[in-house]
DNA sequence: CCCGGCCGTCACCTTCTTGTAACACGCCCC
DNA sequence: GGGGCGTGTTACAAGAAGGTGACGGCCGGG
């Protein structure tokens, strides 16, 4: 039963969140301010923590970057409350590094799905794993050093960078943007054919594992197990 | 304007929160007991419901409880009427998946408000689910990737966006122009036949799933959960 | 100082998407 | 039942997007 901290300061509010978790199976802690959170989360290790913005002294934001910045706490998936609609807000509330967020007033239906959708992704989302696995590709990060078929294969640094990125967010689709952010660290999208070019040069050294690396016309590119 | 259905076996609760809804700008549909409310709602698909508890044969527990269970039904906010003060009810009113609850006897500003709030908050953009589901359709934003019916369909990026865009409005009307703006990013309507061809090339590609895509006759498109 | 590997950019080609025009069909109102 | 408008359907050609090959600059090592 995964267990979930419910942070607000107004106990109406604090009671509804609990009893509808309670309901969905979930096991609730409950704190009415942000000292308490903090308390709570580094006591508890909660699987996930539900977090208003509006707390009174240490407030939701400072909260939600505290358990950041604690490597204990760090991994845990944080949903924001927000009664402020500001675009800013929810923003900041992203950029803190929460998982998600949800304006208030809010059904509690709505939180309850989105708690859920977390947890789920928590559940098979491990840490980053040191060694990757797909098929006959076997990617070892911390030796930088890639197989196929237990074939050593030579990759440039940015080879290596641009496919452990891929794989590490295995599924999911990045962009070229995205790719140029994280693995280039270029801060300003300029056009370039630079991705193409070093996907081009991955596939051709990767041979027969180069299956993995699929392309998704208009968007950018996605790493598949199969 | 807003369509909002109320249903309560009392003739003169009905009358007095129809009164006020109509004021506060709603378009308000009547039903007076549960069958006709269910019949009301799946016809009209209305965007809020205003629920009474205590009703004749089949009551407004059983009511939600069915509209829940309907997938076309599914996505409209409730709130629920009830007489009773004991927290059973309420309870069972927001385990049964309404999103709010008034106790009778209540000042009508006071309901008012409320349905306010939950328009407004289905109006308002929430941060987009990573996941939707409508019957046998599934759709992975981040993955970039629709099934039916566990069978992966492929689609082209702009497919995709329209169908998504319509997805997470589910239920409301998209006009032409709102889509065009919305997944074309065009600033000036210019006419064009655009959008229906894209509509037909995906309900080409999903197959039995395309029911999810609504034609409404001079107006635009719907995503509908049955 | 020269050489080779790495990397970003460009140009060209192929493929596939996509917007539009033209036509057919069906719904709705009379 | 018939006409007109709004959609569905088909076909097609322009063009966008990505794959590919090549080139030149940069840098580190010999």
């Amino acid at each position: 039963m995964p267990r979930i901290l419910v942070v607000d300061d107004e106990p109406d509010a604090l009671e509804l969140i609990e009893f509808n978790l309670r309901n969905a199976g979930f096991s609730v802690l409950a704190a009415g301010d942000g000292a308490q959170a903090l308390r709570l989360a580094r006591e508890n290790l909660p699987d996930l923590i539900v977090l208003d913005v509006m707390l009174p002294e240490v407030d939701g934001l400072e909260v939600c970057r505290a358990l950041r910045r604690d490597p204990a706490t760090r991994g845990i998936p944080i949903i924001m409350l927000t009664a402020r609609a500001a675009e800013i807000d929810r923003v900041l509330g992203l950029e803190l590094g929460a998982d998600d967020y949800v304006t208030k007033p809010f059904s509690p239906r709505e939180l309850t799905l989105r708690v859920k959708n977390l947890i789920k992704r928590g559940a098979r989302e491990e840490a980053p794993l040191e060694q990757l696995r797909a098929g006959s590709l076997l990617i070892d990060v911390p030796r930088h050093q890639v197989s196929v078929d237990g074939q050593p294969i030579d990759l440039t640094a940015t080879e290596f960078k641009l496919l452990t990125t891929l794989a590490q967010r295995r599924g999911r689709v990045q962009s070229r943007d995205q790719l140029l952010r994280d693995v280039w660290e270029y801060d300003n999208a300029i056009d370039t054919r630079t991705v193409d070019t070093h996907m081009r040069r991955l596939r051709e050294k990767l041979g027969p594992a180069a299956t993995h690396l699929d392309t998704v016309r208009g968007v950018g590119y996605r790493f598949v197990e199969s």
